[in-house]
RNA sequence: UGACCUAUGGUGUAAUGGUAGCACAACAGAUUUUGGUUCUGUUUGUAUAGGUUCGAAUCCUGUUAGGUCAACCA
């Protein structure tokens, strides 16, 4: 075993499946150098899912000196549209990844048809007038063989101008297929003579009227990575039963080799991954859209304040196997903390507000006080906050009869207001309810931060000035569903029974003035201290920001107070 | 009751016949003007039964469990 470590000496991760088998080609001189592709449908949009696709397929490239294309598999006019291929485009640069080229099955419309003919040639494929139910029902059963059609041996000829009139338009849709000649008692049930053409009589969002037949997946896609000359093709586990249909074609037609390799798709908890359920909740309203910042999508996760790099390192950490899996939201969640705590400039918020007033502090005085903007990053340099009589606090950070351990301010208490001074609590005023509604304080001078041997207290909080404030909407989320392995609910539920009722909250609340300009402008990611990581939404005004929160902090305090 | 794929702590993922390791999570403790960060430590694992071997998570056989496949979808 070689020494897998870094050029600065640094541990790194063993090989995966994958990349073990691009050295071992490297090596023997298979391949020179490899050429990926990440081939989505332009059928709908990225989730995370396919962001691991997206890392893997690049970052083999990248790692290994190679190059990734990307390309369309638009091989049914049906389903697909230029609107998801522009979000596709974007989602992929977004993550940081460019192509060496961007391709369309389609554009190999021509070449595909000629091979086509290729095989009715060589005896290898016949044009199939049967109906679709006869077709499925002498296809057999995956414990049953399958019987021949009845249209199976037909002359090459015969099959040759069957075909050419297929494609010239005289036939209505599913009045015939072309289907390869392969065995229909294979145990594999894609190998009873698969269809690789049929007839559509529609419009493609890129070939126009051109062709009314159309190649179906499994013929396209092997022989469009052959064409340009795809050395790995990695596609996720429920394609590898298709592997020996991809081998044959390239075989039969003796084209370039690509290979297929089969990796375990992603799956999380507390969330669906397919596009069809995703559909459905955006249909249904259940979300606000596709981009609804509590979607796995890639744009919902951008909308939410994820970062490339989380995303990047997310895919990093998940692996690459063969085993299926469900991969712990705290994972993604940790991966963005880690990113977002180096970069990210702290400022204060208050989410839910309960007014302190400082009763010995002078009525209209006012001190700006020094705060860092970020003590991972002594480059990102300090911003003066304004202090004064009347502050906000946040309402979670008072109790009147805390438990053991609750270090916050109550009620004769002290706690540390942070880059100001130690205050206490002398006395609560309420409403007519019972609710408390202002904490009235007492503060000693001499505990101003930054004045040396200040005395030390349990807690620290954070704290706005009444007057030096702005407002804000912010939106808090949580998990979309309340079940962890969404794919194990009981049989006969619907996943949407499951879908968690507090899963967005709105709240109205003061952020720190000097949130404004480059984190309105620039869409910065911001902490909002001891609150989590937030990042400005598109709903934004200026008169209403609105700030969505990526993640919270790490939260010990409320595992602690769970088991109170 | 066919073919194929898979089985390592709670969740992921390494160990390529030779000390079962790493990350997340959880739990302790230290540090801390964010109950954040950082640091230290702890708990928890080779599905099962045989076989080969000086030695098996690894190779072989059986069993069990999970997954994929019977669209003119990809």
């Amino acid at each position: 075993m070689s020494a897998n470590t870094t050029a600065t000496g640094a541990p790194e991760r063993s090989l995966n499946f994958l990349e073990e088998i691009i050295e071992a080609d490297l090596a023997s001189g298979k391949h020179k150098s490899i050429l990926t592709r990440f081939p989505p449908e332009p059928n709908g949009y990225l989730h995370i899912g396919h962001a691991k696709s997206i890392c893997l397929n690049f970052g083999l490239a990248q790692k290994y000196g190679g190059a990734t294309n990307l390309r369309f598999d638009d091989t049914n006019p049906a389903k697909e549209d230029v609107e998801y291929v522009d979000s596709i485009r974007q989602d992929v640069r977004w993550l940081g990844f460019s192509w060496a080229s961007e391709r369309y099955a389609s554009d190999y419309f021509d070449q595909l048809y000629e091979w086509a003919l290729t095989l009715i040639r060589k005896g290898l494929a016949y044009v199939d007038d049967q109906t679709q139910e006869e077709i499925r029902q002498s296809r057999g059963a995956v414990t049953r063989p399958g019987t021949d059609s009845p249209f199976r041996n037909r002359s090459v000829e015969e099959n040759l101008d069957l075909f050419a009139r297929m494609r010239s338009g005289e036939f209505a849709d599913g009045a015939k297929v072309l289907r390869a000649k392969i065995d229909m008692a294979h145990p594999n049930m894609l190998l009873r003579d698969p269809i690789i053409y049929r007839i559509l009589h529609a419009e493609h969002h890129r070939t126009g009227s051109k062709w009314c037949i159309y190649p179906m997946y499994d013929y396209a896609h092997g022989e469009s990575d052959a064409i340009e000359g795809i050395t790995h093709s990695i596609c996720t586990l429920e394609f590898d039963v298709h592997r020996p249909l991809y081998d044959w074609f390239i075989e039969k037609l003796e084209i370039f080799p690509s290979r297929q390799y089969e990796f375990a798709r992603l799956n999380l908890t507390y969330t669906v991954m397919s596009k069809r359920k995703l559909l459905e909740l955006v249909r249904s309203g259940a979300v606000r859209g596709w981009d609804d910042p509590r979607m796995p999508t890639i744009c919902g996760i951008r909308r939410r304040g994820y970062t490339p790099e989380s995303i990047r390192l997310f895919a990093d950490k998940v692996g690459v196997a063969k085993r299926d899996n469900v991969i712990d939201l705290s994972l993604l969640e940790w991966c963005v903390r880690e990113d977002l705590n180096r970069r990210a400039q702290r400022r204060f918020a208050v989410l839910n507000p309960l007014k302190l007033v400082i009763v010995n502090y002078p009525e209209g005085k006012v001190e700006e006080l020094d705060a860092t903007n970020n003590p991972e990053d002594p480059a990102a340099g300090t911003r003066k906050i304004r202090f004064g009589r009347e502050l906000y606090i946040e309402r979670e950070d008072f109790m009147e009869n805390p438990p053991k351990k609750f270090f916050r301010l109550a009620p004769g208490c002290e706690v540390r207001l942070k880059y100001a001074y130690i205050v206490k609590c002398e006395e609560v005023v309420k409403d007519s309810d019972g609710n408390v509604v202002e904490v009235r304080c007492t503060y000693s001078p001499e505990t101003r931060s930054g004045g040396g041997n200040p005395r030390q207290v349990k807690g620290t909080i954070h704290w706005l000035a009444a007057e030096r404030c702005a407002a804000a909407e912010v939106r808090l989320f949580d998990r979309l569903f309340t079940e962890m392995h969404m794919d194990s609910i009981p049989e006969g539920a619907d996943y949407k029974d499951y879908l968690n009722p507090d899963s967005l909250k709105v709240v109205a609340a003061r952020v720190e003035e000097s949130v404004d300009g480059a984190y309105r402008e620039g869409a910065l990611p911001v902490q909002f201290e001891r609150l989590g990581y937030f990042s400005l939404d598109p709903d934004s005004t200026a008169q209403n920001p609105v700030f969505n929160r990526t993640v919270t902090l790490k939260d010990t305090w409320a595992s602690i107070s769970k088991k109170n």
